[in-house]
DNA sequence: TGCTGCCGAGTTGTGTACATCTTACGTGAA
DNA sequence: TTCACGTAAGATGTACACAACTCGGCAGCA
């Protein structure tokens, strides 16, 4: 095969990369929950692949923060530290501000169809939302916004700490220690905000509303916190 | 042994990061220049190891885009290009500029008997400096200076995009496109301004005087880009 | 009853043989 | 001479057996 593509169009590293998706995924989602033990055989077994690639995958969590391997005990969930991750969450809220200096790029129009989309999701969940389907949709939205700027090592930075604190919120609100309905209003509040100044064309603007939020979300989150 | 610790002191960690450190700093010294191929086998030998340990430290060094592994070719060193890395020196740019107003720390008396140290060593460089000895220069203040702020997020984020950048500026240096003496002027003045700015107890200050240098490094090598 | 020490189950870390893939080289035919 | 093709060498990727390590439980003793 030319293209030196696999059996079914995927290369070795986008196995890795489908592995390391899904259970940050799952970790993120809770799913997995903090203190929880994962075993690297099951894992390998499901996936249909060793311990070897597994690990590998496990190697590189850990290196984001999200897993903890000890030598005799087993691997490890990490749990969802407000002290530990505030750090984090301060860098990733200035972090944000940058997506409007370092290379913005303005979206074509197929981005602002996916945007409203988004946005008629956010409208359904102050009807049938739960946290965790909130929590998706935020993770689609993240992903949607990253591609305001093209400065990869931005945007890989961001992604980075984004799911590194984004437990912090879940856990909170599962443990109903938040208003989730005035999450929800804020939200949708919000990406309407961004629509807007997209359709001006000003990313700057579009970086601080998001700067604003995320510094104002963690606000919220300090007033519970552990 | 009851401290979890090998027979010379030294966590299975430790060993890990050590040969990532030393790779690390071959490949940045252009000892291992780009486009070299490093062969697995051959450094697990060296390092009293086998493929295994040597295959995870390898995978972090691609992460960090330092090197890069292709199937059935070889691992090969990065090549330091700069139209590639000019997003990273831009982000380096604005996060070195955060070292002020995240978690910053006011060092101690030890640590400006060090900077001071350091002063006097790049005070030497305009006698007898090589641009491989005044990168390894570099390279100390800048883990000495990464000390001032406690943020250990975005001291993880600089330690990445330093080493990602820095062989841009040694590689022209040997190329002889760079006025040496004037580089090791700026660099001493550089110094001396932040140890005023330290005893002003000014980290702002210091953070900023970073910043303008990063940012005049990197217009001094854009007049030679390739 | 409580404490101590040993042992075994289970986990991650390591070593190694094998699979898969790319590349260079040599060979033969046009 | 030149081009095409097969083959072998050598690289990374994978699978698995074994080593190193932790921890809970249980037996034995004071």
């Amino acid at each position: 095969m030319s293209d030196g593509t696999g059996d079914s169009g995927l290369t070795v590293k986008d196995r890795h990369a489908a592995m390391h998706a899904a259970l940050r995924q799952r970790i993120c989602l809770l799913d997995y929950p903090p203190g929880m033990q994962l075993s690297e055989i099951t894992l390998a077994n499901e996936f249909g692949t060793s311990r070897t690639p597994m690990r590998r995958v496990l190697a590189r969590l850990e290196e984001e923060g999200l897993v903890q391997s000890v030598h005799g005990v087993g691997t490890i969930v990490t749990d969802a530290n407000f002290t530990e991750l505030e750090q984090a969450y301060r860098l990733r809220v200035e972090l944000t501000a940058l997506t409007g200096l370092l290379d913005p790029v303005m979206p074509d129009t197929t981005f602002l169809a996916r945007l409203k989309n988004l946005i008629d999701r956010a409208g359904q969940m102050a009807v049938s939302g739960t946290p965790k389907s909130f929590t998706q949709l935020d993770m689609d939205v993240f992903q949607a916004l990253l591609e305001l700027t093209e400065n990869e090592p931005l945007r890989h930075v961001l992604e980075r700490l984004y799911y590194q604190t984004k437990r912090l919120w879940l856990v909170r609100a599962i443990k109903a220690e938040l208003d989730l309905e005035e999450e929800y209003r804020i939200f949708l509040h919000e990406l309407e905000a961004i629509h807007i100044a997209l359709q001006s064309a000003d990313l700057a603007a579009v970086a601080q509303i998001q700067r604003a939020h995320i510094s104002m979300s963690f606000n919220r989150l300090l007033q519970h916190r552990d």
